[in-house]
DNA sequence: ATTGTAATTTAGACAGGACTAAAAATCATC
DNA sequence: GATGATTTTTAGTCCTGTCTAAATTACAAT
């Protein structure tokens, strides 16, 4: 009846999606975003809290917290009633390789079989789940061992390591410097699709020619055409500087 | 990149996934191939029974009861109790639609990713519910709208036609004949392992040179090699005369 | 035709994961 | 520090798909 979520012995290597339910892996890699993820607008004391979590899963907060106290059960989270949970090191590993799966399929649509950067969330979001050990090591190799996904993030190993790139957000740099895309979010397939018809993928060069005040709107030049941007959109480019 | 509306035909163009449960899928697919499938040994006066269901989904039999009578209830089968069951035209439809996937993953992986015969079955079970009919689509256009599997089973087309194809059991074809394999079952890795390790193929032109009576093997000679098959392994491959 | 066996169905239980409504704890504000 | 608002948790229900045990039906063989 106890389930281990020991997935690390190299000896009895099995498939967490036999051992772990899609619904916990769900669970286990929305908490990973939530604290590692780019805080956008109110910081949170570094705890993910069960509101945050029913927010992002969509569904009620007494669904989370049930989710939330198996997961705890589990040895996936810590859990401090009315306070937060964290990922225990195991629970990591689970939603690294979720992660990762995610992350790979993302390029591997994108490289292989010709989906826009819009529409590779929601396949990935599909499969992540269903691929094997083996399809994960055959799109890999297709794809010569990729770090870095299709919209710029960073791609877990399958050791569960991650690196992490310290680019800037776009809406932080000041008028004159001259940067580059390196990342996007990519769970808001309309953004993405707007910033494609503007031209702007990863690794496009951006000048950025002014900024007005009070949360305005910026201008930047890409191109040789230059392009207003709403802060929504400036907050989820992220670049870095070009020297 | 182009970016394409994918406009939708008819409005109410569901996928299956979203309205039919995975389970139900199967079981459909199950029920499908039990009466469509070639019959192996014993038939069964063309009724698909509760414990031939059972046996293939590897439930109990109060399990497959309560699943059809759901499946009854939905209008994918006809039970008569006690009896057995039979698809109807929108089980049907929906079995084909699985076995569509099912098929075109296999094609793929073992054309795309390099899978062994052996091996596409396994993914393809894991894959086949949670591609979305976009990926459907991608990997039919890149492999060139085939109409054959990876082991020489028709694709039903995507709306739902199926090619009977009328090969012969090698078991049942007279010593002298020329033939060529034309399709093998999907189900046993073992024998695909087996098959492998002899160079027998897809297409693989077998020469039958001699069968023991009384159900012993039979010789045939390929490749200028003879080999001796148990009547177990030539009842599973199917073939064509070589004109 | 009867009777034993095999197959099928019913009945009742359980696990997972969701929900609503109500209770309890925390926080924010005066 | 009290109090009202917000969050979180508890309690209880539901649905899906499974199970076992028991009852029923069909079949086969005398």
């Amino acid at each position: 009846m106890t389930i281990e979520p020991t997935i690390n012995s190299d000896a009895d290597k099995q498939l967490i999606s036999d051992v772990i339910s899609e619904s916990v892996q769900d669970y286990l890699k929305a908490i990973y975003k939530l604290s590692n993820g780019v805080k956008i607008g109110k910081i949170n004391g570094d705890q993910v809290t069960t509101s945050l979590i029913s927010d992002r899963m969509q569904v009620s907060p007494a669904s989370a917290t049930n989710m939330i106290k198996k997961l705890a059960k589990m040895r996936l989270v810590e859990h401090r009633p009315y306070q937060g949970v964290n990922l225990t090191e195991t629970g990591e590993k689970v939603a690294l390789e979720i992660i990762r799966h995610h992350r790979l399929l993302e390029l591997y649509l994108s490289q292989a079989l010709g989906y826009g950067w819009d529409r590779v969330d929601a396949e990935a979001e599909r499969l992540e789940h269903a691929i094997s050990e083996d399809f994960e090591d055959h799109i890999d190799r297709v794809m010569g061992y990729p770090t870095v996904g299709a919209h710029g993030e960073p791609i877990p190993t399958k050791e569960g390591k991650i690196v992490a790139h310290d680019y800037h957000r776009l809406a932080d740099i000041q008028p004159g410097k001259v940067v580059r895309i390196s990342q996007v979010s990519d769970r808001s397939p309309d953004l993405l699709r707007y910033l494609d018809q503007k031209g702007f993928r990863l690794g496009t060069y951006l000048e950025i020619r002014d900024k007005s005040p009070f949360s305005g709107p910026m201008i930047v030049k890409a191109d040789d055409r230059e392009h207003q941007l709403g802060l929504d959109v400036a907050d989820q480019i992220f670049v870095v500087f070009e020297d």
